[in-house]
Order: C-alpha cells, then structure tokens, then sequence
DNA sequence: CGCAGCGCCTGAAGGC
DNA sequence: TGCCTTCAGGCGCTGC
C-alpha cells in the first residue's frame, strides 16, 4: 500500500524520466477509474510532483494529469506492452519512446485529468490536509486541527484532512513511537507535539529506505523497498514490544487493522 | 458540513 | 488436494 514515502520515491525516479516530455497516445481499462488517462493525450508533461499521496502531472494545456496508485497500485516504464501483463490499468506512450504504465491487480487506483487546481472530482485530494514534512506543518496547527474532530486519533490520521500521506503502517508506527493509544479522542498539547514530531521521524526514515514493501510496493525502477526491515510496530501484533517487552495487541479501528502495545500505549 | 456505512477489487491464506 | 470463506484496506459515494 503506497503511502506518502512510497509515492515519494517513485515521484523522484519518475521526474527526471517524464519532464519534457510529449504524451502521444494513451489507453486504459474501460472502468470510468482509469479512462481519463486519454485525456492527457497531445499534452506536454512539465512537471510532476506529490501531494500526500498523489502523484500530480503539471501538463502543457493548464490541465492536471493525477495518479491515485491505491492499494497495488505500481508505475512502470517500459520499451514495449507486455501482451501477457493482464493488469495494466492505463498506459501512456512519451516522445522519447518508453511507455508509462500503471499497473494495479486490484483497481483500488484511480486516474484523472482536470483543471490544474480544480479537484472537485477528487474530494480527498481536494481537502488534503498538510504535508507531514512541510515547515508549516507546526505543533500549534496539528493539535487544534486535532481537537476539532472528536473521532479516534488513528482515524484522523487516515482521514488525509488533519495530514497528508498517511496510511495504516505509518499511523501505526507514529502513535507507537509518541506512545499514544490509536483510539485515543482528544491529545493533549503535548501529545500533539510529540506525534507530529514522530510522524515526520518515520516518514523521514521510511523515504531514506526506499519506503516499505510488504507485498506489493515496488518503485518505478521494479525494486523492493527497504523500510519493512525497520517496522517497530506495524505487523508484529503478538510478538514483543521493543520498548516493554509486553506482547503487541491488535484491535480494529474503522475496519483497519491495527497494532499497538496496550502497556505503552494507554488511553 | 461532518461522518458512519458501504462497495469496489483480487490474490493469499486459512479452514475443513 | 481442492473448494470455500475470510481477509487485506484507500477512497469515493450516499445519506443521515
């Protein structure tokens, strides 16, 4: 599952490949998902860039081409289609000759061309809360944004509203290492502190290793990450916790599976 | 406007 | 071994 490191790695490797270049033909499976991909053709990529977690095309014709890559969601480049690959989604042929591709087994990405700036298709993306690593993105803001909402603080931080990019394997490792429980409702002023500050700690860690593969992440280049082998919490439910030594529980937060330690981490 | 609930998808893993 | 069920979950949509 792409989240904010993953979608950052593959946003560095793909700029430099993709800026400048000429989109000439394009094509995508019929799900209304992916079909706008062909609106991007006979435009000029300038640029690309991430936004949470997603990966946005600045395109010559004052349009956005945006990649939502999901749960299995992956981009490649390639010299040729595969006529064996059954899950390319969408693909878009460049003037230098490679063809991007978005491949995703279980069609949870989605594709869209719009307006630059326009996202009201996009609701999510459209009310994106900050960027993690962003230097507005201060202690002061996080905790009152937090406390407007009264839903459980690992929800929020699904959400994409209170911040950008998170999904369940970082949630898990920030609420453990600011020692906070995931169903916890109101943080206190300190709490807020020490969450932001470790939530920029391991997305910082987790875009240094490449981010994280469990199954699926794979970046442009076709390789694994490295962060799975620096998880301290998410996935490791039942076996010790690096901190106490207690067994990790598991609950479920809004139907996502989460792990935490019930020692460390109290309400 | 906030938010709970639901549906989308398919391969992997578990049960019998 | 093989069939069936359950699980994984980010996000858009609907309706309260």
């Amino acid at each position: 599952m792409p989240e904010l490191p993953e979608v950052e790695t593959i946003v560095r490797q793909l700029a430099p490949v993709v800026a400048g270049q000429t989109i000439t033909q394009a094509g995508s499976h019929p799900s209304a998902k992916f079909s706008s991909a062909a609106d991007a053709i006979d435009t000029q990529i300038h640029k690309v860039f991430r936004r949470g977690k997603y990966i946005l095309f600045t395109l010559s014709n004052q349009h956005e081409l945006i990649v939502h890559l999901g749960m299995t969601g992956k981009l490649q480049l390639v010299r040729a289609p595969d006529a064996n690959d059954a899950y390319i989604r969408a693909w878009w042929q460049l003037s230098n000759g490679k063809r991007l591709e978005l491949h995703d087994v279980r069609r949870f990405g989605r594709v869209a061309v719009v307006r630059a700036g326009e996202y009201a298709t996009l609701p999510t993306l459209a009310a994106l809360g900050p960027e993690p690593l962003d230097s507005s993105f201060n202690a002061e803001m996080f905790w009152k944004a937090s406390r407007a909402s009264r839903r459980a603080i690992k929800t929020q931080l699904l959400s994409q509203r209170l911040l950008a990019g998170i999904g369940n394997i970082y949630a898990d490792e920030a609420l453990w290492r600011a020692e906070i429980h995931p169903a916890a409702r109101q943080l206190t002023k300190s709490q807020a502190e020490t969450l932001r500050q470790e939530l920029a700690v391991v997305i910082e860690n987790a875009i240094k290793h490449g981010g994280t593969t469990l199954r699926d992440y794979r970046s442009l280049d076709g390789s694994t990450g490295e962060n799975q082998h620096h998880l301290e919490c998410y996935g490791r439910h039942g076996e010790a916790c690096l901190r106490c030594g207690e067994p990790l529980a598991r609950m479920v937060i809004d139907g996502r599976g989460t792990t935490f330690c019930k020692s460390c981490q109290k309400r």
